[in-house]
RNA sequence: GGGCGCGUAGCUCAGUUGGUUAGAGCAUCUGCUUUACACGCAGAGGGUCCGGGGUUCGAAUCCCUGCGCGCCCACCA
């Protein structure tokens, strides 16, 4: 069984991915009793290039759920990503673009029967990426939101709300997008401050002869829909003026002038004109006074008839127009800069106009004072904690939502309007007449649904609801959403709302938030800007485990990550290491005709070290004890979500625990005696378990390892998958080994110090003597062979002190001394001055401290003993370096 | 305007409840064609833990403050 030189990741991946696209598979091998379950869906990116920051949330996601599976435990893992509708709808927007058309042209039934053929068309490019990043991916499950399953739940959602008087259908003003022809929630628009002008404009007063008033204005061209002017009741400069009209220039209307809070004295004039149909204050304020409201600028963002002479015109345009006609008249009295937030379309940038329509509303307040209860509770938590702060900031203030979208995409709205009496109908089913009138002219609203909607029902509607399924109980609620935080409004406290309301329990328990991916220049990655990685590129460049590793190494909880090639490119030489590592393996079982070991039976399946033969090789003890740590510190970490430190821990043990020491030792053993030997076992065993633990992190290389290193398959697992992940066991921890270990490292280590500083060939074998007055001695000098052999040298030992020696180097037990020409004392001289310096501080340093009696008075006693301790050490090592 | 977070080696970041000489990966430098691996091996150098103040026997860590950076929310003309 001969593996090549290199590990070439995609000759292997693929191959175990295709394994995992059929969860049916995976659950006929499953434990009968373990109720894992998965469920992941498409990541949204899949048109330019699937965001790299879903492949971070896959990579965790898949992480956790492979660790859960091989700890056989019940559980289902709710993966974060955005949905599925969302995913199409990016296809829909691209395949648009690209191919020049347009849905109000196509009319609805041609756009649907195009968007079904893209969704196929692209159902396998993310079914790849799907596979590339080891998702477990159940596409017997697959939603896309014209889902008959989930347009049910949906109905039945709306109508419930609406039975509940929770949905009502209002005019309000709304952010509407005049280039997407929809309506917005406010999330939806994205605030950027922009430099702008603020227009001082006079309105003469009716009726008094040089009196006026001036109003300050960012927005000229909604003065036509001026229908009054607004002053605070408690600014007295004005006061008088209450009862007049003003007559609007241009329009030549006469307005009121109203008391009104919406006028801040402080700010301009303390005068603020007031069109309740452009602007969100203005019409709250037009309510509270009755105002009329005129809408100058329609759905295209073009002046309407009302607008006078400006008809026809766009915004913009306008604006100039009306600018140029208030100055040439004389009303413009003064222009400052001034700078603004300026609303915009989040997909699509237009400049966002504020409009009066009639849309659907969910009213959140008490959706919302349940959530923050189940927030409060901790029935719902939040990782990292201050997540909540964030939350609960969202939802106390929340306001009403707007889930009526002008979209043809989309989920239809369940509300039928009745041609003749008007009536609203809302139902489950088309109903066949009116309810009032008994009309049969109904037409359904031609409004879908925000996606966000539907997708907040994600968590019971995937699960059969509203039937009470199987799948319903043993799945709801979810032990934890891994999602970023991008979404956590759109998407997690929709969720919360939604689900509480009606499953009556929160959706998921946990909730983890991971970073945000950037690039090399801190910048987060998305498509405009152009820095995005693609990951089909990056793991066919680097492999998927690579990938995976180089996104674990940067996810701390509560920072972004920032991923480089070069991280990526360490990624792939530490999967290169561990396939050498077993390629070396297999070329020494070969050589020595071991055969792969075979466990016996399945249910007996977990590789136990061999402790007879544990006793005689002590790095079989030490890896053991090793490994165990390893073990108990990977479960913790990934139990914490701390995967960065997963990917650390695993990274530590195999690359320089495994490899640089425990194969490096089982080196010479192997050479020594070429013969079969039971020792096999504890090797086999030891990386077999490796394995395992990096299992998650790594699931291809893992797998193709894991399946060569034994050859009966009908005795064992089918996968690595779903063996047993290692767990601390008290027995195997063995300190007096890790000791013993430790010291040959130390004495090692030393020596290869010593030689390097002193410049002395690596090829020569050195005659060197070994001071200890320690136990530590009779331990090297019981493993002489390896020491020897690892530094290159020829050991004496001496059980005592030191003499003064030109090429030396001293720790706290050993001193190790070079014989070596004169000639090359120089090199080692300036090294130990250097060391005689950092001895003499810190000899200081302790002695400073061990004479300071409000110290010594406060200072705990072990912290006390400790410096003692080392001060002694400190000294007795100056001393031998004739420091002092 | 409100809220959150960040500032540690050249770069990207770790640093658990304050306690020896502050860690890792990459990069840099030196030496090695050692039959698992040059995607490698063995070593080395590199830090005023953003500045200032405070609490403490002791601060990268806790508190205050200044500077710099980022994000989110918000209807003020």
């Amino acid at each position: 069984m001969q593996l090549e030189k290199t590990y070439e990741p995609n000759r292997f991946e693929p191959h175990w991915a295709q394994w995992w696209i059929d969860s049916q598979l995976f659950r006929a091998i499953a434990k009968p009793s373990a109720k894992v379950f998965s469920l992941v869906i498409p990541p949204p990116n899949v048109t330019g290039s699937l965001h790299i920051g879903h492949m971070l949330e896959h990579t965790e996601i898949d992480v956790t759920i492979r660790w859960h599976r091989m700890l056989g435990e019940e559980t289902l893992w709710l993966p974060g990503t955005d949905h599925a509708g969302i995913a199409t709808q990016m296809v829909v927007e691209r395949k648009l673009a690209e191919e020049g058309l347009n849905r109000i042209e196509l009319g609805r039934e041609e756009f649907e029967k195009r968007v079904w053929q893209w969704k196929a068309q692209y159902g396998d490019t993310i079914k790849r990426q799907m596979v590339r990043l080891g998702a477990s991916c159940d596409w017997s499950r697959e939603r896309f939101t014209l889902d008959p399953g989930l347009s049910r739940a949906v109905r039945e959602v709306f109508v419930q709300l609406y039975e509940k008087g929770l949905i009502y259908r209002g005019e309000y003003m709304i952010n509407w997008c005049p280039r997407c022809l929809t309506a917005l929630s406010d999330l939806e628009v994205s605030h950027t401050e922009t430099d702008g002008s603020l227009w001082h404009l006079r309105y003469p007063v009716t009726g008094v002869p040089g009196r006026s008033v001036t109003v300050a204005t960012t927005r000229p061209e909604t003065m036509l829909g001026d229908t009054a002017v607004a002053i605070n009741p408690k600014d007295e400069r004005y006061l008088n003026l209450h009862g007049h009209t003003v007559q609007l220039p241009l329009m030549d209307r006469e307005i009121p002038i109203i008391l009104d809070e919406l006028a801040d004295p402080e700010f301009g004039t303390g005068v603020v004109k007031v069109t309740p149909a452009h602007d969100l204050n203005d019409f709250e304020a037009g309510r509270r006074h009755n105002l009329p409201k005129i809408q100058v600028i329609d759905d295209h963002g073009v002046m309407t008839e009302a607008a006078g002479p400006y008809a026809g015109l766009d915004r913009f345009e306008a604006r100039k127009r009306v600018l140029a006609d208030l100055e040439k008249s004389g009303v413009l009295v003064k222009t400052e800069p001034y700078k603004l937030n300026l609303g915009k379309c989040d997909r699509c940038k237009t400049v966002v106009e504020p409009l009066i329509s009639t849309q659907w509303f969910v009213k959140t307040k008490p959706l919302a004072e349940k959530a923050i209860e189940a927030a409060e509770s901790g029935r719902i938590v939040f990782i990292p904690a201050n997540w909540k702060k964030t939350y609960d900031e969202w939802m106390y203030n929340i306001r009403d939502w707007c889930i009526s979208r002008q979209l043809w995409w989309g989920h239809r709205i369940p509300a039928w309007h009745c041609s003749e009496c008007h009536e609203i109908i809302v139902a489950r089913e088309v109903p066949k007449a009116c309810s009032r009138c008994g009309s049969g002219e109904l037409k359904q609203d031609t409004d879908v649904l925000d996606t966000w909607f539907s997708s907040g029902l994600w968590p019971f509607s995937t699960l059969g609801w509203p039937d009470q399924t199987e799948d319903l109980a043993a799945f709801y609620p979810t032990s934890l959403l891994i999602t970023g935080f991008d979404i956590l409004f759109f998407w997690v406290a929709r969720m919360a709302m939604l689900g509480i309301e009606f499953m009556g329990d929160v959706p998921f328990r946990q909730v983890y938030i991971h970073g945000l991916v950037r690039d090399a220049d801190k910048q987060k990655m998305s498509k405009t800007r152009g820095n995005t990685i693609d990951p089909l590129v990056v793991t066919e460049k680097y492999g998927t485990d690579a990938v995976r590793m180089a996104l674990l190494q940067g996810a701390a909880p509560g920072t972004d990550i920032v991923l480089t090639e070069q991280r990526m490119e360490s990624s792939r030489a530490f999967a290169n290491k561990i396939w050498n590592a077993a390629r070396f393996l297999f070329m020494s079982m070969e050589r020595s005709a071991v055969e792969p070991w075979v466990p016996e039976s399945l249910e007996t399946f977990t590789p136990e070290p061999d402790l007879d033969t544990m006793a005689v090789a002590i790095e079989d003890r030490w890896i053991f004890s090793r490994l165990n740590t390893c073990a108990d510190q990977v479960n913790r970490a990934i139990e914490t979500y701390r995967y960065h430190e997963v990917a650390q821990l695993l990274w530590h043990f195999f690359w320089h625990e495994f490899c640089d020491w425990y194969i490096e030792l089982k080196k010479l053993r192997f050479r020594e005696n070429s013969g079969l030997d039971s020792g096999w076992r504890n090797t086999l065993a030891a990386f077999e378990n490796a394995l395992r633990l990096l299992h998650p992190a790594m699931p291809f290389l893992t797998e193709e390892l894991w399946q060569r290193l034994a050859t009966d398959r009908a005795t064992r697992p089918v996968s690595i998958s779903i063996a047993l992940y290692p767990q601390y066991r008290a027995g195997l921890t063995d300190f007096a080994a890790e000791r013993e270990i430790e010291i040959v490292q130390e004495i090692v280590t030393m020596a290869r110090n010593l030689r390097t500083e002193a410049k002395l060939d690596p090829k020569q074998q050195l005659a060197a003597t070994l001071y200890s007055r320690g136990p530590g001695l009779e331990v090297a000098q019981r493993h002489a062979e390896p020491i020897q052999k690892l530094a290159n040298i020829k050991l004496a030992f001496k059980a005592e002190a030191a003499p003064k020696a030109p090429v030396i180097r001293s720790t706290a037990a050993f001193d190790l001394v070079f014989e070596v020409p004169a000639s090359q004392e120089e090199a080692q001289r300036k090294r130990q001055g250097k060391d005689c310096e950092q001895l003499v501080k810190n000899i200081a340093n302790s002695e400073r401290q061990l004479t300071d009696d409000t110290f010594l008075s406060r200072a705990p006693a072990h912290i006390v003993d400790s410096i003692r301790q080392k001060l002694a050490e400190y000294k007795a090592q100056a001393e031998k370096l004739g420091c002092l």
